[in-house]
DNA sequence: TTGTTTTAATAAACACTGTTCAATAAATTT
DNA sequence: AAATTTATTGAACAGTGTTTATTAAAACAA
């Protein structure tokens, strides 16, 4: 049957083609300008044609922020290339965080920080790109419990309580919480000091 | 001039009803759920009489965020009474914080996630709440660094980190990032064994 | 090839949203 | 009592996500 297979191929051709229009659009003018109206009109399709092929804005936009997660894990896999020194590993993976936020801050907001993306996931389902996420930031601390360089010793609470950090910092800045709140001290600095110091802190 | 007075005070009076209007829709039913037409409803005028009052939703909204920061650094204070001790004052405001978000979702998502009340201020004003809260935070674990309990060196490095690691655990789960993340292992146990791991870190 | 059926796409509408403004009603002043 | 100022609102504007009945196209069957 290769018609079938063609309008099978020629459905997942559209579903990629709203996909990556849907991100363009959302990264270069932000979220709010990502409209359905504005994603149709860029393919030349009429809005409705869009829910043919994804269930609503959340399904689409959890597909998006897919996305992201590909990209945050490869770059959080070649932050360590070469790295042998688990505590090295740690920091590099910790700025390596912190770059992929600042330089797709969209994308990150989206990822985690949106409602969006977590309405389409159902109770059933779990959270791919998270949980992906999550065991990388494990594997990194697992090898520094093992190498004894960290003062760690329940993986899952050191996961949690280092993304937390990061999480906190990276998005308290995207959602503009440190401005007019400090004196001089450039916030980018600060940051940069207080994860070079959370480093420390937890150095074995 | 009591004519005037009397207006000056109606005018008040009117601000007041419709942020505390506002306040109470946007606590039971949600941010999505307070629309202006649905806190217009409330209180029996029209959409357009609120404008009167407040500039747009950002400004009546930030108005809304204050309150919560009213409650928030009250039961902050509160949370020390009596405690002498710096390294109990910063678990008791820890814990204090974390209350306080899990207690009210909605407002803290609002205080310190949403972009809606940031959105009222202006480039030359500065953000009471958030300066008042995080001064707050400084003045704990600057009494802990003199008395030489914490490892802190700057306060500021010190209320970032602090800050930083409090609002990423409680807004990723308030944000849903904690769902299908985990095992077996309950999220609430889970972060309070992140917050007394983070207070044994910085321990002296 | 014709007629029939299945599939894909859309125009139009629904129910919302924040916001503005001209028109009206009420209060105050002259 | 008339004129003026002030407060309120109906109605509209320009959007939003989403649904559905209708139309156009493609695929299948006779």
């Amino acid at each position: 049957m290769g018609i079938l297979e063609r309008k099978e191929r020629n459905k997942q051709e559209m579903r990629l083609i709203i996909l990556e229009t849907a991100k363009e659009v959302f990264i270069k003018e932000g979220f709010e300008k990502a409209s359905i109206r504005a994603i149709a009109e860029k393919i030349e399709y009429s809005p409705a044609t869009i829910y043919l092929y994804y269930k609503d804005k959340s399904e689409l936009f959890f597909a998006v922020h897919e996305l992201g997660f590909d990209k945050l894990l490869e770059e959080m896999v070649a932050a360590i290339e070469g790295i042998t020194n688990p505590l090295e590993e740690l920091r590099r993976r910790g700025y390596a965080y912190m770059k992929f936020a600042f330089e797709n801050p969209e994308m990150y907001d989206l990822m985690f920080i949106s409602n969006t993306p977590m309405d389409a996931l159902k109770e059933e389902e779990n959270w791919n790109g998270g949980h992906k996420f999550f065991a990388l930031v494990c594997e990194t601390l697992q090898r520094g419990i093992e190498a004894k360089q960290l003062k760690f010793k329940e993986v899952e609470i050191a996961a949690m309580s280092i993304w937390s950090f990061m999480h906190g910092m990276v998005s308290l800045k995207i959602r503009n919480r440190f401005k007019k709140i400090n004196g001089q001290i450039e916030i980018q600095q600060l940051m940069t000091a207080s994860l070079e110091q959370m480093i420390e802190l937890v150095k074995a």
